[in-house]
DNA sequence: TTGTAGGCGTTATCAA
DNA sequence: TTGATAACGCCTACAA
C-alpha cells in the first residue's frame, strides 16, 4: 500500500520511507501493473480510433486532429485498422473492448455485422462517435462532411462551366457517404433539367478486389476507360474522391486526351496531392481536421459527462476548390 | 464459474444450462472483462506499433504490413502516434505498458529519454524491436533500411551521369538513418576523387518547427532555394527523402530551371507519389512492407519464444529506381 | 456436470 | 504516517 502511495505520488508518505521505496523500485525494476490499476479504477483514459483506409491522407489528418483534442485532456489514443469490411471491424472493436478503452471513434465503412457490434458496445456503456459513418442509434454521436451538398457544388461547377454529360466515377451503394455524393450529382443534374444517365455512373469495377490504399485509383482508371470506351463519351468527370480522380486523369491521358479541353474532372477531399498534380486537380474539400476535433470532443463529453446524452449530429460544410482541372467555361 | 466456461467455450457445460447461460447474457447485456481476463492470463495478445510521421506512405505501409503479419498468428495491432520527440515517445510507450501489451515495435526516430524508457521496459521482459532507430541494446533487435549502401548508390548515379557539384539536402544530425545516408554520400563523392564542399549539404531549416507530415517538403524547398543562391549552385542534388525531393523540385521549378536538364535530382523511399511526379522522381526504394513484416516476425519470435534471444540486425536492401528526374548523361 | 477457493496486482477504506 | 482488508472480474485447480 506504502508502495502505491508512492508511485501514484498521492497520500502521506515520510521522505525516508518514499526514498527506500524508489530505490527497490529500481533495483527489482518494478512496474506498476496498469491492468490491475485500471481494472480496480475502472477506467483507462485511452481512446480507441477505428480506420479504414490508412493510406488514405483523409484518414492520417484525422487521426492528428483526433490525438491532438484527446491529448489536451490527458487522453492516450490507440489506432487500430479495419481494411476490409465487418469481420475486421469486429475484430478491433472486440480488441479496444478487450482492453477496456474509455471510448471509441469510428471512422469505418458501416456493415452489418460490425453496426451489431457497436451497438451491443453502447449497450454496455461504452461511448461511441462515429464519423461518416452510417449508423443510427440513439447513443452514438455522428458527424459528417456535407457529402449531399459537396456532390451538388461539384457537379453544379461543372454545369455552370457549359457540360451537360457528366459522369460519375466510383458509385459504391453499400457506402453512405458516396450515397449522398452521388446524390448531390443526381441533384443538381436534376436542378438544371440534364437527363441522369446511367450509362455515365460507374460503380466498382469487377477485377478490383479491395477499395483500400492506393487500389481506390484502380477504380478511377477502370472506370473512366469504360467511360471513353462509349459512343457518346462525358466531356466532364466528378470522381467519388481523389484518388479516384487521379485515376481517371491517367486513363484521360493515356487515351491521347488533354484535361480540361477534352474533359474537365473534379474530384473530392483535397488530400495534398490534389493540389500538385498537373494539372492541378479541382475538388471539395473537406474539413478533416475539424471532423477529427468535434468526434473527439463528442466523445469527451460523453466519457466525462454524468449525464445520458442522447444521438447528436453535426454535417460540417465543405468548400469546393477551383483549380485548372475543371478549365474554363465552354462555348 | 459456470459463465466463464459458456463464455470462453470450453470445459464441460450441459446444453441446458449453456442456453440459460446465453440467455442472461443477452437479457443483463454481460461482457467479459478483457482487463480481469488479461490479469489472470498474463497476455493480451496485442501488440503495440509506435509511428513518428504517420501522413508519410512509408508509415501506413510499414504498418499494414505488421499488422497483416500480427493477425495470422491471432495478434491484434494498436497503433500509438509520436509525433515530436521524446516527450510523446515516452507517453506513447507508457500507454501501451500500461495496456500490457505483449511486445512493442518503435518507428520513431531515437531520443535519449526514449531510449532510456525502452531499455527500462526490455528489461522488465517486454519484448521490443526497432525499425530504423539507432537504439542498441542486447535485447531489442533492429530492422533498417541499408540507407548507407542506398545514399551511395543515389550519389553513384548521379556521378555516373557526369555530375560534379552534387548537393545533399535536409542533413539531420540527430537522425541515425539520415545520417547513414549522409554518410554513403560522402563514400560516393570521396570514392571518385570528387572533394566534399560542405556549402551543399543544407541540414535543418530554422523556420521550420517540425519534420512532420508534409513539413519535411518545406525542408526540401527551403533547402534548394539556398543552393539556388550560392555563387556556384550544384548541377545535381540527392534529397533526404521523397517529400523533401518534391519540396526541392518545387523550388527549382520556381527559379525557372529545368529539371533534370539544369538539375538532377534523386529521392529516398520511392513513395506511390514518386512515381506521379512530373518529371517522375528517381529514388531509392525502400522496400517498406519487407521491414514491417520482418519486424512483426522478429516481435513474435520473442514473445511466443521461450528462450532469451539477444540482439539480431536485419539490414536490407535498398533499390535504385531510375526515372526522369536524373536524367541523362551530361556531355 | 457444476460449484468453491484462491490469487492475478492494484486501490479505497478504515484501523493502528 | 503506515498497514490490513476487501474488492475489481476472471481463470486454474480441485471438490462435490
Amino acid at each position: 500500500m506504502t508502495v502505491s502511495r508512492v508511485v501514484s505520488g498521492d497520500g502521506y508518505v515520510s521522505e525516508e520511507t518514499r526514498e527506500k521505496v524508489l530505490k527497490a523500485v529500481k533495483e527489482l525494476n518494478y512496474r506498476r501493473n496498469g491492468l490491475a490499476r485500471s481494472l480496480k479504477r475502472q477506467f483507462t483514459e485511452t481512446v480507441g480510433l477505428v480506420l479504414g483506409d490508412i493510406s488514405n491522407p483523409y484518414s492520417t489528418e484525422l487521426a492528428r486532429a483526433v490525438r491532438e483534442t484527446l491529448l489536451e485532456q490527458g487522453f492516450n489514443l490507440f489506432i487500430c485498422i479495419s481494411e476490409s469490411g465487418a469481420k475486421e471491424d469486429v475484430i478491433a472493436f472486440e480488441s479496444l473492448a478487450n482492453h477496456s478503452v474509455d471510448g471509441i471513434i469510428v471512422a469505418t465503412r458501416s456493415n452489418e455485422a460490425g453496426d451489431r457490434y457497436l451497438s451491443d458496445l453502447v449497450d454496455t456503456n461504452v461511448p461511441v462517435v462515429a464519423i461518416g459513418r452510417d449508423l443510427t442509434h440513439k447513443n452514438i454521436d455522428f458527424v459528417s462532411p456535407d457529402n449531399l451538398k459537396g456532390g451538388f457544388d461539384a457537379t453544379q461547377h461543372l454545369i455552370d462551366l457549359g457540360h451537360k454529360r457528366i459522369a460519375f466515377i466510383g458509385a459504391n451503394l453499400r457506402s453512405g457517404s458516396n450515397l449522398k455524393r452521388l446524390q448531390g450529382y443526381i441533384d443538381a443534374l436534376e436542378q438544371h433539367d440534364i437527363p441522369v444517365d446511367e450509362r455515365l455512373i460507374t460503380g466498382r469495377s469487377e477485377g478490383i478486389a479491395d477499395e483500400v490504399g492506393y487500389s481506390t485509383e484502380e477504380i478511377g482508371f477502370e472506370g473512366m476507360k469504360r467511360l471513353l470506351s462509349l459512343p457518346d463519351p462525358p466531356t466532364a468527370v466528378f470522381a467519388r474522391n481523389d484518388f479516384t480522380a487521379i485515376g481517371a486523369m491517367r486513363a484521360i491521358s493515356e487515351a491521347g486526351l488533354k484535361i480540361p479541353n477534352d474533359i474537365a474532372i473534379v474530384g473530392f477531399d483535397d488530400i495534398p496531392l490534389a493540389a500538385r498534380m498537373s494539372p492541378s486537380l479541382t475538388t471539395v474539400r473537406q474539413p478533416m481536421r475539424a471532423e477529427g476535433q468535434i468526434a473527439a470532443e463528442m466523445l469527451l463529453e460523453r466519457i466525462t459527462g454524468k449525464a445520458n446524452i442522447s444521438r447528436r449530429e453535426r454535417i460540417l460544410d465543405c468548400e469546393l476548390i477551383v483549380r485548372e482541372s475543371s478549365g474554363h467555361r465552354r462555348q
